[in-house]
DNA sequence: TCCAAATACGTAGGCGCCTACATATATGTC
DNA sequence: GACATATATGTAGGCGCCTACGTATTTGGA
């Protein structure tokens, strides 16, 4: 039923994708069935300013490893939603200081223990999937040092030009 | 410098996606850097198509554990680009039969090789990865035991109303 | 001191998937 | 054989991320 199973290193993209989705869909739900106001991707960045405090979009995007633009992206969504406010560093006018709002504070502590439910949902299924996220880490690691787009060229028949892919970090 | 690897659970959903677009914008650039005029998406019904030959659209999304709306963009897209063609089944014209165009065998063709070499990448990562598709294996099946969503609900403090979430398929 | 290069952030538009809803055809029951 | 229900597919629009490119500010030689 299930033929991706089957179709090896060419599905594997489309795999983690389709589990990442699932993940997404039942979180979305979880907020939705209990009348949560809430964007899944907040969650990075809401969380970040929580634990650590004001940050710079790029600070943001570097700790997430995600792209500026799209931590651009949901620090809009979360202005537009009264969660967080910025202001241009005094000390650097390129620099967008984001600091969770009064509003942002009392969301984040709301959820907090539905966070902390997400928290041993996931722990229980780390459990049933025998340590996916330790598999998460070295997947990360493995990547990290070679790059599937190096990995693919190096094997390739006629490997072409000598392009390369950027880093990711 | 990743503090997703200690978000926890919340952020599981975040690590998978990102892992994913990094897979499959790999195999974009691979593609762009060969010069070869093919969209991520196409795999997956292509390879079924050239696996088992014609399928309806419910049965490449079944096979692909994917939504038969995915199924039937991604079709859309390639019978424009000339490399499906479809009919209206004659023993039920609800459903939509998909073949390969004589363009559709040749690319094929093309992409085989290629597509080994994705899958040496890919036997090449998931060895220093510490066997990560078996992980995949357990995790679909842990979820689809029991969802995300209802592993939530069961630990959540005050569990609200008895929603389920909807099967997966 | 001036100006090229680097850095920080933003906008436009795309990708591959999704949900919600609409339409067309088939099936089963009275 | 008519009609409610089920099934197969499609359209509209959204999500969270991306690349490509543009603008504003800072920095570091010549």
């Amino acid at each position: 039923m299930d033929y991706t199973r089957g179709a090896g290193g060419a599905a594997i993209g489309a795999r983690l994708r389709r589990v990442s989705e699932w993940i997404d869909g039942d979180a979305t739900r979880v907020y939705a069935a209990l009348g949560i106001d809430f964007e899944q991707r907040w969650f990075g960045v809401l969380n970040q300013l929580a634990q650590r405090g004001p940050a710079s979009v790029g600070e943001l995007a570097s700790a997430l490893r995600i792209t500026h633009v799209s931590v651009s992206q949901t620090r809009q969504s979360l202005e537009k939603a009264g969660i967080v406010a910025s202001e241009a560093d005094p000390a650097d006018a390129r620099r967008r200081r984001l600091t969770l709002t009064e509003d942002g504070v009392r969301l984040v502590e709301r959820l907090t223990p539905l966070w902390w439910a997400f928290e041993q949902a996931a722990l229980e299924l780390n459990a049933d999937a025998g340590d996916a996220v330790a598999t998460l880490d070295r997947l990360d690691d493995a990547l990290a040092r070679k790059s599937l787009f190096d990995r693919i060229i190096a094997i390739m028949p006629s490997p072409g030009s000598g392009t390369s892919a950027p880093p990711r970090g």
